[in-house]
DNA sequence: CTCGGTCAAGGATAC
DNA sequence: GTATCCTTGACCGAG
């Protein structure tokens, strides 16, 4: 099974999110700062919850839910989202179409959210983070955070220490939505395998970050164990094409065909299949077809 | 209307 | 320490 990221570029109205900036809101007075806000958070919910329609409309069962839904969720931290009622039931529509349609759906906390820094207040703004996005999590039926180790300060071994310590620190609901993914530049997919092995967690393999980097593993070799992290859930990897070359780190536009079919190859009916590309819908559409 | 500078946030690197 | 890059897309506001 495909899927794709966050923006719909096949719905023109209803595909995209909006946002805001602290910059902006602060020209304005409480009380039109707390109305812009509400107004961009149902916006996006509704959207994602339109976005989930033309999925199931399409035959995709597999979609990431954008982490900016509420916009400055972590900032205006007086500001009660989800003790507002409109926003409630946006929510609620999200968890009905996803369940109802039968699409498993993800977030994926953005490069800001990291655990396993060396900066007490850059953890702590990143508990901050998860709990926004378990908060959503909760509200809209998702059950799967994905997230990278983080930084790699004081060496690999110590950083990915310093990840367990926190990760043990959360609360129970979050550590259960959580999975780890291999990235592009430090944690390689055998790193991330072991510390998911350690912790109970899923992973979540990146194909083009283990093309950017790894250090020779085989990855035929730790299938089976990345399979098995997910215990009964269905497993997922993630893939995209280099925009200039192979291994470049930024992402295509679309996917290659020769890169699908590695993906599918590896994937055969055990994984799910999460597209990482500019062109998103239109991507996987173009693949299908 | 169009286009460009700007934006909460981290990390790594080079100087 | 400080500057700069990495890198997203939506927004404001100048023209």
């Amino acid at each position: 099974m495909l899927g794709f990221a966050c923006i719909c570029k096949s719905l023109n109205d209803n595909g995209c999110f909006k946002t805001t900036t602290i910059k902006y809101l602060s020209k304005l007075d409480k009380s039109s700062q707390i109305k812009k806000l509400r107004s961009i958070a149902v916006d996006n919910l509704y959207n994602t919850s339109k976005i989930l329609e033309w999925c199931a409309e399409n035959g995709i069962f597999l979609y990431r839910m954008s982490s900016d839904l509420i916009p400055l969720a972590t900032y205006y931290e007086d500001w009660h989202w989800w003790e507002d009622a409109d926003i409630l039931k946006q929510c609620d529509n999200i968890k009905t179409a996803s369940q109802n349609k039968g699409i498993r759906i993800s977030m994926h906390p953005d490069q800001f959210c990291v655990l396993n820094s060396e900066k007490s207040n850059v953890v702590e703004n990143s508990i901050k983070i998860l709990q926004y996005h378990n908060r959503l999590s909760c509200l809209t039926g998702n059950k799967l955070l994905v997230l990278h180790v983080g930084s790699s300060a004081g060496g690999k071994k110590t950083a990915m220490e310093r990840f367990s310590a926190n990760f043990k620190m959360l609360d129970t609901d979050i550590k259960t939505k959580l999975a780890l993914e291999n990235d592009d530049k430090v944690f390689t997919a055998l790193d991330v395998l072991g510390l998911c092995e350690t912790l109970g967690i899923p992973m979540v393999l990146d194909l083009h970050h283990y093309r950017c980097r790894n250090e020779g593993e085989d990855l035929s070799a730790l299938r089976a164990r990345i399979i098995k992290t997910w215990q009964k859930k269905k497993p997922k990897l993630h893939l995209s094409s280099g925009r200039a070359y192979d291994t470049d780190r930024s992402h295509a536009d679309y996917i290659t065909p020769e890169d699908y079919k590695m993906a599918t190859d590896f994937a055969g009916n055990d994984f799910d299949i999460m597209l990482e590309c500019k062109e998103k819908d239109l991507a996987l559409l173009r693949l299908v077809k």
